[in-house]
Parts: structure tokens; C-alpha cells; sequence
DNA sequence: TATGAATGAGACTTCATTCAT
DNA sequence: AATGAATGAAGTCTCATTCAT
């Protein structure tokens, strides 16, 4: 086998080793997941892990590496831009369209979501600002969309940052509700219905005309 | 000292093992809090934490009892019920008040707040539906605002669980990721303009009139 | 049990875990003794140790606790100071004296010495530094022995550092040797003769008068 | 390449190796020496090492066969045999010269003095003896020449198993001390001082004449 | 023959829990 | 009822050794 190779053994087995932490601090967050969990979710030996990670404060801090930069822009860039302005039912019919294939990669990434959810208050700031870096560049595609569609006098004159946030942050937490909090009293919704209604909600409001 | 003073002094010291117990797990999260940090912060000695308390588990399983039922149920009944309905810009004065209120509630008992998130996913389902039964008992109040409102003909047709859960969703996680997730980068809003923005999205959406 | 009775205890079991670490790091070198072992040896449960000392390394570095700087002091000015200076015989008798209480001293706290010889080495200087202040200083008072003796026309001229410090590096190697380095072919040497050799060595040397 | 070359390369390799653990050993001790940075110090894998030595321990067993019996015999027969016995200032020249000679090489060959130091304490009788059977022997040259200068009446009477060890230890000991403990407040003495005090020292002692 | 990734035993250390005081 | 020292199970991490390449 050549050196080539080799370095490829080496960034699969890398890659093995965070999708199976992803999947144990989702489980468990951060303290509580134990190492010995991590290397047998990999199928590898607890030593092993040491091979590729400093030590499991590392390994959870290069999760971020997995939400890779260019997946999130491309997402976005499809869903928001060089889409051509139209009137306030088509731009219903995109976001609609928007949000259902968000909700399909939050659901597709659970396991990445709650693995952040579940840690993301007893991160160090540090940690924290790192974790989010690009999920929150990604928000200003958002509201560059917005902005061009307020320019064009089809959306009200609004603070864009704030209604970004509110959108995105509507979508994930309806999916995560939707996933963790399961009582036997509450009916599940389906996710149809709730990519129209949050649409029409963040375009109409709740007043009667 | 009489049997009645000391089954108070027990309730009392009771207490005030809990709340230190929220501001550690706010702090730390379950995993990572220790019985001695929590012993400090209620300036007991770690031993004494076991003449109240099971185990570290059941100290935890008991937090949700903090979340009192008519605390909870006064909030939503002050803002939501026994208002006069009255023309759409007097239910967003409303509104905006009420979310001025609940933001200010949240902020009062962010480590409540921080010490669930921080757990909800580690939870299992049994606990978690202990851990929301008031909360989303609680929805249905808002619902039920909701639904007046529409029969008096000022809110449109709905999905009245989708939106009222929309409605508290947006106020806490505006305030947790407000106070959680500062970077350097990014300026903090103002609650006020928070409470404004959010009120005016649900109620009037993003469309240009 | 009063506050100052768990006081005491405390102490006592401090100087309990250090006595057996001596013991332990004699044997096997700080990098080869384990905390259990240790822990075997005071007689105390492996995790007990870390209630007294931060880590191995802080346990170590606590021996130096034990030379107490009296002890060190009281014996050479026992031996050295106060003398009444004679003529070279009665400086013999005086030299091997205290030379036979040093080897007596040395083979009582063996441990120590060899848990000494056993990391010297692998110190960092700083610790080193800290593990020999005392000892260094002890040699002072020896070498004010050797100037006034000096002084009174009893001893030549010489370099006092280096004599000091090289009677005092015979008598404890020649202890160390003996205790260590026993080969079949080796007969083990009286340590009665040690001493008289050893002065006479420092004394008169080997030059036929 | 022919298994004569073959043969010899191995040879060398194995020396590599030996070599390498010998100055990794004196640095960190056996205990604290890691495999891995035995094999960086010697260029290899740390896999190869186990095609030379069957393990950590046999490798370390090994390195008394650096001091190369040919080696100390010559070091010993050039300074203390076929030399033409003279007067005392004679010897003391000889003892002058021999000194300084025994400084540099200890000097040269440091860091298997300090490996041997590092690990005296810890080993087991049988592998001490083996690390010393040749040291010990050299000093059987030493006890010779002594002998002859007794019998030819320029030394006096003595127990020359013990003179010839203590002037083997003050060397020893007085180049490891300066070159182990250095603290800021002592300064270092020049070797060239240090032969010169030791070996008057040896011949005359400190009685004033 | 050389490599170095994988292994897993065993080290250090933490901390929930107990219990004598 | 309160204390806090003692415990030891369980966690993180290291590293000597093996073995497929």
C-alpha cells in the first residue's frame, strides 16, 4: 500500500471516528458520553481514538469540521439566490419550498443538531463562538435575500437580521421539538403542514384582512 | 423549637439545595456538575446534600417542581385571558407587552432555563415529558387567546398550536441565544426592539401592503 | 471529635501517605511507582491520596518536607560547633565520630536517600534546586568547621567547598554502595573501618611520612 | 550486498538504537522514557526497534554492553600501569593527569552515567550486578597500582579497596554534581581546580604539616 | 527489513456516595 | 441534622507491543 493510500485510510478512519462522536453526544452530551462508548459506536479500540484526537475535548471540538462551510452556502445559495423575483405567491411557493428542504438535512443531521443543542450551554465562549461561526455567516445569505426582495417592494420594510434568525430558528426548533419532546398527549404535526403554516406566518402575519 | 418549625426548616434548606443545584447544572450541565460544587453553592457540607436528596439524579429529576404550576399559569392568564378584545393595535400593545413580560421572566430565571436545555437532550422520554408537562400545558392558554381572537374576527383562519408554539418558541430562544451565543462580531439587539420585531412579524408578517 | 483532634489526624495521616511514598519511590523511581502502590503501602484507598496531595507529581515534590531543616542543622552543629579545637588526634577521634553518626542517620533513612538517587536525574532543575537547598546549606556549617580549624594552624590551607562536599559525598556513596551494589564477589566492609579509613584518608592521605 | 555487509549493517543499526536509548534513558529515566522517543532520537520506527531488541527492558538491559571492557582496561592501564615509579610529586603529577583524563571522559560519556544513576535504584540485584561487574573490576587496577606504591614506600599503609573506591566515587560524584545541580547560587568550579584539590587531597589530606 | 496504525492493559485522577463523629 | 474524610468504581489517557503492508 503507498503512502498514498494510506493518507486515505487516515482521513476515512478520522471521519469514522466524529460521525460516531456526533452520534454518541447526541445521545449524551458532552460529559456524559464516555470515550469507551465513542470508540465502540467506531468500532475501533479506546486507544485508537488518541491516534487521531488530542483527547475528547478535541474530538468534540472538531464536530464544526462536519458542518462543512461550502454544504451550508450551497443550501442557502440554492434556496435564496439567483432565484427570479415574482410576486408574493411565488415567493411563498420558494420559502415553502425552502424550509421543507431544510427540515428534510435538519432531519437527515439530527444527531449533528442535538449533538451541538445538548452541549452548547456548558460550552467555554470560545468554543461556543467556533461552533457557531458558520451557521451564523450562513444567516446573512438569508438576509441578503430579504434585503433584495424588501429593494423590489415585495417584502415591508423590516429589520432583516432579527427576521432571519426568527425564520431559522422556527424551523429547527420545530423539528427538535418535534423529535425530543414526544409526550403521548400531544399529537405529532406533520411536516407538511408545518413548512406552510411557518411560511405563511413569517409572510402574512396573524391579522385578519 | 416545635415539629412544625423544623418540618419548615427542612422545606426551607430543601430549597435552597435546589435552586444551587439549577444555577450548577445551568453552569455545567448534569455531566459535568459535581455534588461538592453544588454543596458549596448552597453552603452545605456534600454530605448533607443526601439528607434531602436521593442521589445527584433525583436532585435533578426534582428541578422541574420549581417550575410552579400557578407561577406559570398566572403569567399566561394576566396576559392572555380576561383582556377586553379590542382592534389589532390594541392586541399588539398586547402582545408586545406580554413578550416584554415573558422576557423578562426568562432573564429572572435563566439558569432554570440554561439547566433544562442543557439536559433536554440527555433526558429520557420519560423524564423530558415530566420536564414539559406544565410548559406545554401551559400553550394551551395562548391557544386558547388565539382562538377568541380569531372568532372575533381580528386573527385570521390557523393552526393555533403551530403558532402559539411559534410565538413561544421565538421569545425564549431569542433570549438564549442573546445571552449564549455572543461573538465579538455581532452587536446585541435590544429586548425592546426584540419584543417590537417579533410582535409585528407575528401579527403582520413580511409582505408589503 | 473536636475540630482540633480532625486537625491532628489530618496531619498525621498526611506524614502517613508521604512516609509511604518515600518508601515506594525508593523502591521503584518516581516514573516507575504507581499511586496504588503507594496507596497499598499507607495502608489507604488509592483515591484518599488525592484528599491530601493534588497529583503524584505534588506528592513527590512534598518529600523534601521530611529533611527537616532542624534535624539537618541540629546534627551537624551537634557534631561540627561548640567543639573544643585540640590537637589533630583528638580532631581523628572527633571526625570519625560524627562520621559513624552520619552513616548511623543515613542507614535509618535509607528510603529517603535512595527515593532521592532513584529520581535526581529525571528532576527538572527547579525541583532539584528545591530537593537540595537544604542540603547545600547543611554544608555550610561544615565548612565553618573547616576554617576555624584553619585558622588555628590544625588544618593546611585549602578550598573548604570542595573538601566539605567531598566528605560528605564518601560518606553517604559509601553507605549507598555498600547498600546497594552487594555482588557475590564483593565482601560487604565493616562500617566501623569505613570510618576510620575514610578519616584518616581526609586527614593524612596517602603519602609515607 | 553481500551477508557480511549484511551482518554488519545490522550491527550497526542495533548500535543506533542502543545509543539513542542510551541518552532518551538519561534524560527522562527508565520509567519516564517512552519507546516512541527512543525511536526519533534514533531516526527508526518504533516498530523496527523490536527487530533488535526483544523489548523496553531487554533494550535498557543491554546498555552495559557499551561500556566496552577494552575501553576502561586501557583508560586504567595508561594511567596506573608501566608507569616508572618516582618520588611523590612524581604521583601527584600522575594522579593530576589521570584525574583530568577520567573528567573528560566521564564528561564525554555523560549520558551513560547519567542513565546508569538514573536507574541504579530501581534495578534488581542480578541486573546491578551485571551493570557493575565491570566498573567494579577496573578498580582492581587501581588497588594494584596502589599496592605497588605501598610496597615501593611512597604510600603508607592502607585498606586500599577502599581508598582506591573512594577516589573513584569523589570524581564521579563531583562531575555529576556540577553537572546535575547547578543552582543559581553556587557557582561552578573549573575541573582543572577540582583534579588538582581532589588528588591533593588524596595524597597529603588537610593536617597541617 | 522497515513502517506506523491499532490495540488494550494499566496508569492517573475524579467524584458520587457512605458513615463515624 | 450536619459534617467531611474515606472509599473505590469508573473515567480519561498513555504507551509497550503487535502485525499487516
Amino acid at each position: 500500500m503507498g503512502p498514498a493510500s494510506k493518507r486515505k485510510r487516515k482521513v476515512v478512519r478520522r471521519e469514522q471516528i466524529l460521525e460516531a462522536a456526533v452520534r454518541v453526544f447526541a445521545r449524551r452530551g458532552f460529559g456524559n458520553a464516555t470515550v469507551a462508548e465513542i470508540a465502540e459506536e467506531a468500532d475501533v479500540a479506546a486507544g485508537t481514538i488518541y491516534n487521531y484526537f488530542e483527547s475528547k475535548e478535541e474530538l468534540f471540538m472538531s464536530i464544526p469540521q462536519l458542518i462543512s462551510e461550502p454544504m451550508l452556502a450551497t443550501f442557502l445559495k440554492d434556496a435564496f439566490e439567483g432565484n427570479e423575483p415574482t410576486d408574493i405567491t411565488g415567493e411563498e411557493r420558494l420559502l415553502a419550498r425552502s424550509c421543507a428542504k431544510a427540515i428534510e438535512t435538519l432531519l437527515q443531521n439530527l444527531d449533528l443538531v442535538k449533538s451541538i443543542l445538548a452541549s452548547v450551554v456548558t460550552l467555554d465562549d470560545e468554543t461556543r463562538a467556533e461552533y457557531f461561526r458558520q451557521p451564523l455567516q450562513a444567516l446573512t445569505i438569508m438576509e441578503r435575500y430579504f434585503r433584495d426582495r424588501i429593494e423590489r417592494g415585495i417584502f415591508r420594510e423590516m429589520n432583516t437580521a432579527i427576521v432571519a434568525q426568527a425564520y431559522a430558528v422556527l424551523v429547527i426548533m420545530f423539528v427538535l421539538i418535534q423529535e425530543l419532546i414526544r409526550t403521548a398527549d400531544v399529537a405529532p404535526l406533520a411536516y407538511e403542514e408545518i413548512s406552510q403554516e411557518l411560511t405563511k406566518l413569517l409572510l402574512y402575519g396573524i391579522e385578519k384582512r
